[in-house]
DNA sequence: TGCAGGACTTAGGAGTAATTTG
DNA sequence: CAAATTACTCCTAAGTCCTGCA
């Protein structure tokens, strides 16, 4: 009750962000070290180097005002921005900013910092301009359709059938997915049938046949080439492949990166989507419609008034481009089978992504502050005489503690999936006293399955929410809504919504969970906890991924490992034992196991290592006669060397019976070939490495089994301040590396840069 | 004043590259 | 050194939340 209270509201936390952050300029060489050098050799692009010249006016205007608007102002400006999202300008909001805004002159040096610009130095956090100057190339479209070789054919009612192009394109897209789930699945096959039945019939139809039946196409051979093309493809040279590789990012690399406020930065998903069969999540009603190819006419682009319009594809015009600075995104289309819009967007590297990152986590932290008195209160407000409060404090209780998502409304044509406001009737199960049992879908058609204790009010709600005359397909909550629910929460805190509850209580979690490590142990052993506590927040947001088809076998496999290695072990203190029995008393518990192993499981352990190493003497036999086939020599000179490694395999045979013949012997008569090399004490030895390997094989299994249902990805970037996991880096020594992805560091650099071993969430 | 739709974050799986293993 | 395994990136669907409009 008396935590965090410390007279600190958000100034307070600011401050303290913005002591932090000048301490530690470390991180420069880091970069230097890791992307550095990938980074320096790309300027080939059209931007960078010939700026200067291209770009004149404009340019200047914006980099002086990048660099200038940012005087050491007010810490108000982050938090205060986010309160005032995309109203009209700020001027009422922070008239002192523009005073003290005199322009500099910007310094050479700073003209050859442009690259890496450092906006976390800056304090200007306006939202409502996202930007000044845009310019980029567009996007890149997919290619053109290529039809099939005339002998690959869809075969209809057993016979094969030509197809116009744009109709063979579609069945294509189904005879590529004719191994997966999505094929099996009747609402994907009826979706996708119907809409090739459409393109087949525009373009003409089937001249071989009439296709009505779904059930009488046969896409093997179609998939059969596919296969064969992956296969093909794979097998190409490694040189061959780098430079496809290397020429395709060379015809890619202008629209990598754009010129925003004049600073080079890179963009996300530059590339447009390509036609395929739409591949809805759990039980979508339209999964397998037809996601048409999206033409130049589709696409909106948005950039600066003055930058040059990228010239559209040959043939083609824009749809339509607009010079939207407040929006963050570079162009846009709209997608036919949802009828969503999609859009191309800056990199996650890039500062828009980073600054919005930061906001967040701010806001989050902001919470840390309120979050005392908001609990109080809906506690208090469980009992409300108003059903609406009720429910508002009840559904908070379950964001807050349960970490539920908001739950919108769906409509007809998406999956039916719920988080907190759309929870139903049949998705909670009430056990007295106070247990409530959750099992509904959420958010991918994930399943939320969870059996917990919740406050007694909680449950006395709960129960009259769901009194007759409700029904199951009746909502729970019928008197809120998210917006009721996020108008609620910003009475509290501007900016307050359902999902910050989400950032809040994982990065707490995680902030408690480091909290509990001690610093001891090697570097990878300090990861593995670091990924327990990562776990915890996975497990609390429940992020799920299916377990890998392969998952079961890995699992049995590492076990197998580790009972030969336990064998082992065992057969050395027993040999110890054999050299001096009075051992046993003086460290009885030492050689306790030694009797451990029952007779039948230790033969099958022998026969299984004995069958391993044969099966390797077999394989590599394999390998070398293979590897003969493809050398230079002369007919006599191959014959000779097969000869010898049939000699060699020969007497590795002959080695591997021998050891049979001990291992079997030794198992019978309970005694062992001790080698004059093997004392006691190097037996000991041996025995401790032995024992370490087990240690590091089980702890290896446990990772494994606990991770194969939770996916700790998904927390690690959207919902863990990165600043806890550089904190973490920090204080444990455990190289950044380890914990980031390259692609993270770079998403992540604000926060590499600004937390040190002391920052708390 | 409610709701459709726009803009943005969050999400798991597919695909690919890197690393380990046998 | 190839195959198996693991790590990471890419892709795009599916949420949240807010605004603007009727």
């Amino acid at each position: 009750m008396s935590s965090s209270e410390e007279e600190t509201p958000l100034n307070a936390v600011k401050r303290k962000r913005v002591t932090s952050k000048p301490e530690l300029a470390l991180s420069e060489s880091e970069d230097g070290l890791a992307a550095g050098s990938e980074k320096v050799k790309t300027p080939t692009t059209s931007f960078s180097e010939d700026e200067s010249e291209d770009v004149p006016l404009k340019k200047r205007k914006t980099n002086s005002k990048a660099t200038q608007s940012r005087p050491r102002v007010k810490k108000e400006s982050p938090s205060s921005a986010s309160v005032s999202p995309r109203k009209k300008n700020q001027q009422s909001k922070e008239p002192k900013i523009k005073k003290e805004d005199t322009p500099r002159v910007k310094t050479e040096d700073e003209a050859e910092e442009e690259e890496k610009y450092k906006w976390w130095e800056q304090q200007d956090l306006n939202d409502e301009i996202v930007w000044d100057t845009l310019e980029h190339n567009g996007v890149i479209f997919p290619p053109d359709y290529e039809p099939l070789p005339s002998h690959v054919k869809l075969i209809y009612d057993k016979k094969p059938v030509s197809l116009p192009p744009a109709a063979e394109e579609v069945a294509g897209f189904f005879a590529a997915l004719l191994e997966s789930d999505h094929a099996k699945n009747p609402t994907f096959q009826k979706n996708f049938f119907a809409d090739f039945l459409e393109v087949l019939k525009e373009n003409g139809g089937c001249p071989d046949a009439e296709i009505t039946e779904f059930e009488k196409c046969d896409f093997s051979q179609m998939f059969e080439y596919f296969q064969k093309q992956k296969e093909e493809k794979k097998a190409i040279s490694p040189q061959e492949k780098k430079r496809i590789k290397q020429e395709k990012e060379k015809m890619e690399e202008k629209y990598k990166f754009c010129l925003l406020n004049g600073r080079r930065e890179q963009v996300g998903n530059f590339r447009v989507e390509p036609p395929g069969l739409f591949r809805g999540r759990g039980a979508h009603p339209k999964t397998g419609k037809l996601k048409k190819r999206v033409q130049p006419e589709d696409i909106t682009l948005n950039l600066s008034k003055d930058a040059p319009i990228p010239p559209p594809p040959e043939g083609h015009q824009w749809g339509e481009i607009k010079h939207d600075n407040t929006v963050a995104w570079l162009a846009m289309w709209r997608e036919n089978v949802l009828g969503s819009v999609k859009y191309v967007r800056f990199a996650q590297n890039s500062s828009l992504k980073g600054m919005s990152d930061f906001k967040k986590f701010e806001k989050a932290r902001e919470l840390k502050n309120y979050i005392d008195a908001i609990r109080k209160d809906y506690r208090a407000k469980l009992k409300s005489e108003l059903m609406m409060d009720r429910q508002l404090a009840t559904a908070t209780y379950l964001i807050d503690v349960f970490a539920l998502r908001a739950g919108g409304e769906k409509s007809e044509d998406e999956a039916d999936t719920v988080g907190c406001c759309s929870l139903r009737y049949e998705h909670i199960f009430l056990k007295p006293p106070n247990t409530v049992v959750f099992d509904f879908l959420g958010k991918d058609s994930i399943r939320f399955y969870q059996e917990v204790e919740v406050d007694p009010q909680v449950f006395k709600n709960l129960r009259i929410f769901k009194k007759s005359p409700k029904k199951p397909g009746d909502n729970l909550f019928d008197r809120i809504d998210p917006s009721v629910l996020n108008k609620y929460f910003q009475s509290y805190l501007p900016g307050l919504t359902a999902k910050v509850f989400r950032t809040y209580n994982a990065s707490k979690t995680m902030q408690d969970q480091i909290d509990l490590i001690k610093n001891e142990g090697t570097v990878n052993e300090k990861v593995v906890k670091f990924n327990a506590a990562n776990r915890t927040v996975a497990i609390l947001c429940n992020h799920q991924r299916t377990v890998s088809k392969n998952h079961e076998a890995g699992v049995q496999k590492i076990n197998e490992k580790i009972e030969e290695m336990i064998w082992r072990k065992i057969v050395l203190k027993r040999m110890m034992l054999q050299q001096d029995k009075s051992l046993r008393k003086k460290d009885f518990k030492y050689f306790e196991e030694v009797d451990d192993m029952s007779k039948e499981e230790e033969q099958k352990i022998i026969e299984r290592v004995l069958q391993k190493e044969k099966e390797k003497i077999e394989k590599r036999y394999e390998r070398e006669l293979l590897k003969l086939g493809y050398e230079e020599l002369t007919k006599d000179e191959k014959a000779k060397k097969k000869e010898e490694l049939a000699a060699d395999h020969k007497s590795r045979l002959e080695k591997h019976k021998e050891l049979e013949k001990t291992y079997k012997n030794e198992f019978k008569t309970g005694t062992y070939e001790i080698k004059p090399t093997q004392t006691v004490e190097k037996l000991q030895q041996q025995v401790e490495k032995i024992e370490t390997r087990i240690k590091n094989t089980s702890l290896q299994l446990k990772d494994k089994e606990d991770n194969s249902q939770v996916a700790l990805n998904t927390s690690k970037i959207n919902y863990i301040d990165p600043r806890l996991t550089v904190m973490f880096s920090k204080k444990f020594n455990v190289p950044i590396e380890k914990l980031f992805t390259k692609t993270l560091r770079e998403k992540f650099a604000w926060a590499i840069e600004s937390a040190d071993e002391n920052w708390r969430f």
